[in-house]
DNA sequence: CATGAATGAGTCTTCATTCAT
DNA sequence: GATGAATGAAGACTCATTCAT
């Protein structure tokens, strides 16, 4: 009981992402979203207060899990030449990319722009805690072989102008990209990794 | 006559722009539409044959205007140092940051991906159209200072995911970047210049 | 002047018919006839008050037209047998032909029943008035060999059902039925013609 | 619940048979129908896909039951004088008369001929259907007191025009006829049966 | 848990008609 | 006469949500 009932909440949810990235949550139905899960579409209702709650509850799932893994990045001693570094990085960009749909909904309603807090800021605020002692985490990251900024706010748009975003924006456009210019999937990927390493990973050595 | 009518429909259009930025076009209602040009809902008929036309208009005009911009600073022989490069830069760079609104509805409808060719993907195919001399055109930006890659496929991927989708992103999130973080516009657009300038126009020197 | 302004309310009328017949009264909308009479919308306005009023002028020739044919036939007095009556009904069965798409228009608004009398029951009206002194008539028909029944109701009803309907309806529906059937258009007529005289002016003949 | 929601739906097409036939398929609306029915205007759309397809359904319904009547009636062995056949002949026309309602709505709609094939085209379609052996069945009716056209042409034509089609439009215009010429309806009836017995029907006697 | 039926409030689109020139 | 622009009032159809079972 208890697990059939999870996992058709699950089932629903999971349908929701891909059904709310294709089509933006504006453009999803509930009764588009109940087809594809295979369910009455007032189960739906049993299980979620609205539509809205749909879409926080998958937000909220996200963040919390990407915080997760950069939480245990963070806190992990690794300097950044270090093959556990790199291994923390390819998870987390596998982890993006992995979760494109995701990704797609939340560039979405962040544009879009109703909520006070963009949800992509989200990913940012987290691998940047405002209460953190900054001084510390710079001097402990340049121990590691990484050249921080020390301003925080050019550190911040740094780190998501330039790096965070071009990663969601690969993750959401990978797929699209690789129709139009013919590209294999494989060779996207690792073209997209030289080009973040020529320009953002690069800027940690610079000066 | 004429003059009246064609400022009608620019009207209708740019409150277009603007509530299909704010509330995506999914989001967007043609009567809400309709109030704020100060129109008869019908007149928008009268003019789009639907709310789709709409949207490609917007389009289509914009992607012309860009294409303009870039065409010019292309068929321009002044080098990258050259403060006439500088200038076309900044003025591109000022383009897209006065379109933020246009930039908001093609991404969210490029993420949505209902059309063959997300309208975002076309920013970057003008700026190498396939059919071009491309030897020819690398050879002449090294000549003027640009370190060009050779592979057209990791140069467009260059391009586009650490230059101009950290533009366009930096564009559509200013405002909220500025209230979230608490720093003025002009700091802001600064640091991101500073962002772009250590990482995507930095590789262009590398090697 | 004068002479372009009547050819344009006729062109007008001309197409109205065309188009009334082909989708109904309700279903044309003034834009389509507008755009088939070559005209400005608002043209149409500044001749008919209304839509409504374009389709009472067609109505109202129409009446008038077919009242002076059977006027005609009416107040000559030829034989049932004579060259003359055959060329008379010939002549209106010919006319009611050529005026298919008015008779569809006719037809349509009678079934519907807004007006009080049906403009069908107008083309019987004329045929047999009421103020007119019947058994003169009938017998005068005597004498030209026609039988004619002397009750009045049920000499309307045998004129009107089994004459004037089927005739009506075989204008209406002989290009479809030619289409349906693969028949030519003159054995169409030619068998129609059979029917009709083995069937309702076969009964003048009777007892 | 499957008989409510059997109840609701044929309530639904049976106000929707009484409306299009008053105001044509064109000139109803679904707002009246819904408000006619008593139900929700969205509940007709969880029905019915279109308004479109209510028509069709209520055409599909009428064709499906006449042609069980007409099936029954040729496939008995009875004789044109005996009282069996008289009771058929009966059965049908009252058929008619009793679904005035359904044949304007097919009137109206043959007329425009958006269709293919005329709906009303089919009720002839039916008793003489293409495929069948055509000398069989003359024989089998000659047997019977019929004195059936051998061309399936001209046969078809005769039914059609001086045999369906009046019976249709007596059952269409009869209400109107009545008013318009002061008759109470039982005589009415009544002589149009004598004008069918007149024309029609004695034909198969002629010769 | 699950579902078929029902609904109020939209949502895009259309239409006959009018106005100003 | 003629036209482009404008409009109020619907029109078909949809959608998130709820109810009864």
């Amino acid at each position: 009981m208890k697990r059939d009932s999870e996992q058709t909440k699950a089932r629903i949810l999971q349908c929701a992402i891909k059904l709310f990235a294709e089509k933006g949550f504006d453009g999803a139905r509930v009764d588009e979203l109940a087809g594809l899960a295979g369910v009455n579409k007032a189960l739906i209702y049993y299980y979620f207060k609205s539509k809205e709650e749909i879409l926080e509850t998958i937000f909220d799932c996200f963040i919390k899990e990407a915080n997760g893994i950069l939480m245990e990045m963070a806190s992990t001693g690794v300097s950044f030449d270090s093959k556990e570094m790199g291994l923390y990085m390819k998870q987390y960009s596998k982890y993006l990319l992995e979760n494109s749909d995701i990704l797609k909904i939340m560039m979405i309603e962040s544009i879009k722009g109703k909520t006070k807090v963009p949800p992509v800021f989200k990913l940012i605020d987290i691998s940047s805690p405002e209460g953190t002692d900054e001084e510390q985490i710079i001097i402990e990251m340049q121990k590691r072989g990484f050249n921080l900024e020390t301003n925080r706010n050019q550190r911040l748009i740094i780190e998501f102008f330039t790096g965070i975003i071009p990663e969601i924006c690969f993750s959401i456009f990978r797929k699209q990209w690789c129709n139009h210019f013919k590209v294999s999937n494989a060779d996207c990927v690792t073209m997209f990794k030289k080009a973040i390493d020529m320009t953002h990973k690069e800027h940690y050595k610079n000066k």
